[in-house]
DNA sequence: TATAAATTTCAGAAATTTCTGAAATGGCTG
DNA sequence: CAGCCATTTCAGAAATTTCTGAAATTTATA
């Protein structure tokens, strides 16, 4: 397989991103090229279009699965495994959202509340600051779990709405207890 | 300075955290240090405290720094700087926020943009993919916007409203030129 | 301005992560 | 079930990141 110029930069781009992103650069560049290829793609193909060794795409593979960024694919009468990005950006955008909440923020939010878990350590202060975290990310959380019940042609209504959103908030005053008197 | 549990088993956690977060060990560590701190600190303070180099401590209070994550303090009649997390757990989301997109996002988004630019490329699937992804992007980067502009209180209270978000959307039909008809 | 204290820089060491090639495994087909 | 093709595993090599100690720089004050 040739990549084009456009392919090329774009995928570069991805690789180079990929620390960021925490993903290596291999994990970067196979999912530039599945996320711009139309067809599903095989990982011989794959191997072959970024100049790496075929186990590398395999592991690579196997990363972008565990995030579950990827789809599986068949082609009639091939055995090997093709694989390809979901069609529909939005699907992708929650599935990021909710990996990367899974691997950057659970494993913190279980650990506040052990410790809270273990009562009066002498150092109130610590365990005012660690409480105070755990609520914030709850709510969060919380918050994360409502966008992710909205179907998303309501998110993207909710999305668009830019200075009209605070505004809104006072047309439903008795939702919020937290809603400051006016 | 002699750490209490609470504390030593919170900056452990914050320090295994750190590669997740995009952060190295002894940062995570450093920030986590302060964050339970009711005083600043100094960096002797925290090289004691962590049983690191004094330069590697050094390193972690400037990328700190470079991600706006840490205040500077001086205390009178001592010449050496300490350091300290802001009190408003708020301040600190908003800052975190706003330096991943600094870092994870904009720099795609110019990316995208720049290569949108070149106009035709013989890959008209791939251009529009690109399209798509960039639409995408900017419709998250302008409602973060947005939601930087609210005041704390007014975030909390969108952050509360729990079921009835997708219920208040009813109540603004005419803002939003994407709603569907109903 | 000289001295002392605090901080930063930086080259190399140590640790960690990524990548490869070879071997092992899995599973389909004749 | 034997042979073949596809994929995964894994030990070590290569690359990258992190950390240290020493030297350089900056800043305050005598």
């Amino acid at each position: 397989m040739t990549l084009t110029e456009l392919q090329r930069e774009f995928l570069l781009h991805f690789g180079e991103m990929g620390s960021r992103w925490g993903i290596n650069r291999t994990v970067g560049q196979v999912y530039a090229l599945l996320f711009l290829s139309e067809t599903p793609l095989n990982a011989e193909t794959i191997t072959d279009a970024l100049s790496i060794s075929r186990s590398n795409t395999s592991m690579a593979l196997k990363e972008l699965q565990s995030w579950n960024l990827i789809r599986l694919r068949h082609v009639q009468g091939d055995r090997r495994d093709y694989f390809t990005t979901p069609d529909d950006l939005w699907e992708i955008v929650r599935t990021l959202v909710t990996e990367r909440r899974k691997r950057e923020i659970d494993p913190t939010l279980t650990k506040l509340r052990e410790l809270e878990m273990r009562g009066a350590t002498g150092d109130p202060y610590a365990e005012a600051r660690i409480a105070e975290l755990r609520e914030l990310i709850e709510m969060m959380t919380s918050f994360h779990d409502e966008m992710n019940r909205m179907e998303t042609e309501r998110l993207v209504e909710l999305m668009t709405m830019g200075r009209k959103l605070g505004g809104l908030l006072d047309k439903a005053p008795k939702l919020n207890p937290f809603r400051k008197a006016t």
